[in-house]
DNA sequence: TCTAGCACTCTTTTCCCTCGAGTGCTAATT
DNA sequence: AATTAGCACTCGAGGGAAAAGAGTGCTAGA
């Protein structure tokens, strides 16, 4: 059933009300903004209630959304903001320096999502299997050589090794020939016990030396797949009501803290085709975000990577600005990485878009 | 003027009873433990509050140690704590798994620092600067190579480098000479605009790679120096009663979490000669910790480079334990990167030695 | 259908009182 | 001279009761 016009509006204003000032709304405050009398607004509110749209914390306060509330709220009457310009021009500025190591970047990115929102924020990329492309094997002396293998994609790992015994240089040239032979273009999992013996037998004199260089290649092949999982600013939390409680502030810290856990909550389901989810305190599957919400957005890390940051909050959570700003950042990071301007279709539609006017 | 030793024995007590409970400790509860009345220990709390060394927040409220206080329990007073069977085995099997990333590593040893004390805990490694012991170009295809440089500390940084035109390979070991030529052994200070300029001049038509490779160089040189600092477990603040006040939390939270501010107020004057320097109250340099305690360590990291380890809480603060734990974790950091058994001398003597009869 | 008014509900704030832990001092005791 | 027992005093913490205030629900009238 469709909510009337004015029903749209007093849910409005009292979500909008609510994430600004997290206080309960009365029918006093918002019959101003309405143009209607508050005892007009009461039974509003009283039917909103009754839909489910909004709660009473007690029956002598005002009114709070409900997350079903808030969830309409994010799919249907929330202001689609656009960021100021300065706020773009610091987003652009910190992206810009363009950062080789993609840990260290999506440290950067988590620590600007997590600036820009005032919020506790994550980044981290998926990056799908990769095989190595090529080896090179470097003489450095009799006890030690270089491993260096270039990896699908485009990135170089490199590994020292030093031996307790002496080679020669050409003992090093036919490794390098074998491991390009028998280890390029095979991901981790395809690396099977019997490649690697087949590679020792045919390695001769060196074939102690397959073991050391085949573990160097899976242990490459590994972490080029595990996404490092980065989380910034958790502290911000303190400056939210809502955690102005030690022991839940303490809760649900320790549980963004730990990347690991918060992977878990991520992706199974979609993102919504503006390349944004939002979840809202119940929807949450860990037990621990029950009473928080999660925005969260993806771009395009290039070479069919994907990428996702998000933010944690109260439910009473910024959740248009948050929105924005989240937006725009996935969309920089796409180009940066990618070199696609709108990956997601409506990325930068949604940040270009005109504020709805509003009063 | 020296302290009677009855006198040191209430001010050890006061301490050891205030860091367990929080709570201001009363003459009565002291007067078993001393063995004489309360009235006796009243005179002589009162001298030593006289003394400076307890303070009471308000009259009729227990006495509380006050820095200097603490300062002297730490410097004579406190019991110098073996670790229990458990807690040093726990550590040396997260110290076992050799980690070959020094950067992967610190966070494991802040986060292990952290986990055992229940305090915030920071990890870094300082290193010496450092140059590039030789340059290995890989010629990939003609619009790509990789650059391997070798460096001092026997760390491989590598780049690969994309380029809009073709080269080929007897240009890129033309380079690759000319970089082994003028660019080894020289730290990130010396490289001058002068020896990029003449390796240009003699680099012919691949001038304009020499800019690229020789600002990777200067990148590589300037991150091997620049000390990762990890920070770990914040959030552990929160479950001190002192930090009920999630504004205080916040502050000190916000703090610690910005490695380069707490980095400021590391080592400028010395360690202890156990390698243990602890800086309480008001000793801090940095304002927001004047209500807090440091706790730090040294270690050994090989190759003269030194490591530093630390933990963070209130005043009130388990010294004897948190110190215990440190030296454990430095001493075993010192044999696991530099193979010194005993580096700060102390360190193992401080760890093994029987605790002092108590109770 | 909207509005004005009013009684009612429930939380929050304030104030005051009591309770108790702990002190400081004095006088007695060792 | 040092220690102890005793006692009056201080000050914060805890617990209601009462008042304040914000907001609701309902009814009657426009």
């Amino acid at each position: 059933m469709e909510l009337s016009e004015r029903k749209k509006r007093i849910l409005t204003a009292v979500v909008d009300s609510y994430i600004a000032t997290a206080e309960p709304v009365g029918s006093k405050a918002l019959a101003e903004k309405i143009g209607c009398s508050s005892a007009t607004i009461r039974n509003e509110m009283s039917e909103l209630t009754g839909m489910g749209y909004l709660e009473q914390p007690h029956t002598s306060a005002g009114r709070v959304p409900s997350p079903m509330g808030y969830r309409l709220y994010v799919n249907e009457l929330m202001e689609r903001q656009k960021l100021s310009e300065a706020e773009a021009a610091a987003i652009n500025e910190k992206l810009a320096r363009k950062n080789e190591q993609i840990e260290k970047l999506m440290a950067e990115v988590g620590q600007l999502t997590s600036a820009m929102t005032q919020y506790p924020a994550y980044a981290l990329t998926m990056k799908p299997p990769v095989a190595v492309k090529r080896f090179d094997f470097i003489y450095v002396d009799a006890n030690t050589f270089i491993v260096v293998a270039l990896l699908t994609d485009n990135t170089v790992k490199n590994k020292l090794v030093h031996l307790p015994f002496s080679v020669h240089q050409e003992q090093i040239t036919t490794l390098n020939s074998l491991f390009n032979a028998n280890f390029t273009g095979v991901t981790d999992r395809e690396i099977t016990e019997s490649i690697i013996r087949s590679t020792e037998r045919a390695a001769g004199d060196t074939y102690g030396l397959v073991a050391v260089v085949a573990s160097f290649t899976m242990e490459c092949l590994a972490a080029a797949r595990t996404a490092p999982m980065q989380v910034a600013g958790t502290s911000q939390l303190l400056s939210q009501p809502e955690f102005r409680d030690p022991d839940k502030a303490h809760a649900l810290m320790s549980f963004i803290s730990d990347g690991s856990r918060l992977m878990d909550d991520l992706p199974p389901a979609g993102m919504g085709s503006d390349g944004l989810r939002v979840t809202i305190g119940p929807e949450n599957l860990a037990e621990e975000l029950k009473d928080s919400s999660v925005v969260m957005a993806s771009y395009d890390a290039g070479d069919g990577m994907r990428g996702y940051i998000g933010v944690v909050g109260p439910t009473r959570m910024d959740y248009s600005g948050v929105a924005a700003k989240l937006s725009y950042i996935a969309a920089g990071l796409s180009r940066l990485l990618a070199g696609t301007d709108a990956p997601e279709g409506l990325n930068n539609k949604l940040v270009l878009k005109e504020s709805d006017r509003h009063e």
